[in-house]
DNA sequence: CTCCATATCTTGACATTGTCAAGTTGGAAA
DNA sequence: TTTCCAACTTGACAATGTCAAGATATGGAG
């Protein structure tokens, strides 16, 4: 249903959400300036404020928009194969990728603002369709554990891809390992599990 | 060597970093103003700039500081044993746990513009610092093991603390598992790293 | 078709902020 | 004591987020 019909602009507020997409992902999201944003729209200063109540409002349109990417990402990943395993790998991968090919966005995502539920309710809708698919398949990969077993395997396997992708973001594991510099994470869920893992069995 | 002695203030280089800091810890780092900090110090508008570049170099002092004491929190919690394995679980533990002590703070120190080497030799140091443990301890983990072998794990540990610091930090692990209040973190590196890891032998 | 209510957009204005330039001050070295 | 320079101050400016009041056009009511 959408809200209102264009008036006079074609249809502003996705021009200021597109147009602040840009500049943060060209420059980053403290390159974003309202004034700019509304200049590349061609429309002035205070328009932005029929559309959104303020700045953070616009970035979180921003922010929301890409997590409907990060989750559509995700998911292209999953189609090839019905073995919850290497979905589960896969959908790391597309969580490093998506981080890679779009730092800046994702780091706009990421920020501590756009964490807190229940102020910007599209934001919250579109940041939970992107962590859905990882419960669903940690929870098809440890068929027979408790609900908390497979909580603590989500938390561990959304940690360990989260990590990666910020610090390979920031180039801090250029040092360590090497990454591909294009979305294609160069380990899997799995294979970093088992690494620590294989030779701890009496622990 | 203290690079210059105090002449009308006190110390204002150190007086200014720590009300930066407070600031920082109370209110986050988007709330720090440098006038706010000049004033908290008691000195007028301009007079950080005699000692520091600009506003961001005042904070890369504080994120020094930051690193400074993550890297003694965490070397504070491996003293108790000698097994690689149990301090490489300690190491993590007090990565996260300094995190959650500090949340404001740990943001400020993982902030993009705090990642970049050669720019603020002091915080690269200090960062430097923080991570060296963190190999050490891998490498006596996995005696024998390749380099590569060996950094890929490095790469995974520390992906996995710090994804779980960070998400800790914004809540987001909440509907997941209990993370204690206070800087005690519920999972532990190698048991995490067990829970998907231990049926996966054939992959 | 006319007219009005209302969403849309604009201009004017203000406080806050980072930063620089020019001036002051006071301690230390000569 | 005199001189010098680092430490600090005040004045100023541009950029920015945001609000208030006005202008405008669009879609519907009559």
């Amino acid at each position: 249903m959408p809200k209102s019909k264009p008036y006079h602009h074609g249809d502003l507020r996705a021009a200021l959400v597109s147009a602040a997409r840009a500049i943060v992902e060209a420059s980053g999201p403290e390159e974003v300036s309202l004034r700019g944003v509304a200049k590349a729209a061609g429309v002035s200063r205070a328009a932005p404020y029929h559309h959104f109540n303020d700045k953070q409002a616009l970035l979180a349109g921003v922010a929301a928009e890409g997590f409907h990417e990060l989750a559509a990402m995700m998911l292209s990943k999953v189609e090839n194969t019905d073995d919850p395993r290497t979905q589960l790998d896969q959908l790391g991968h597309g969580y490093v990728a998506f981080g890679l090919a779009h730092p800046n966005l994702f780091r706009l995502m990421q920020g501590p603002a756009f964490q807190v539920p229940n102020v910007y309710p599209d934001l919250d809708r579109a940041r939970g369709a992107s962590a859905a698919p990882l419960i669903e398949t940690v929870s098809a990969c440890l068929p027979g554990k408790s609900q908390t077993d497979i909580m603590t395997a989500c938390a561990a396997a959304w940690s360990i891809v989260h990590g990666m992708a910020m610090l390979a973001i920031d180039g801090r594991l250029q040092s360590l390992i090497t990454v591909e510099p294009l979305g294609e994470a160069a380990l899997s869920i799995t294979s970093q599990l088992n690494l620590l893992g294989e030779d701890s069995a009496g622990r």
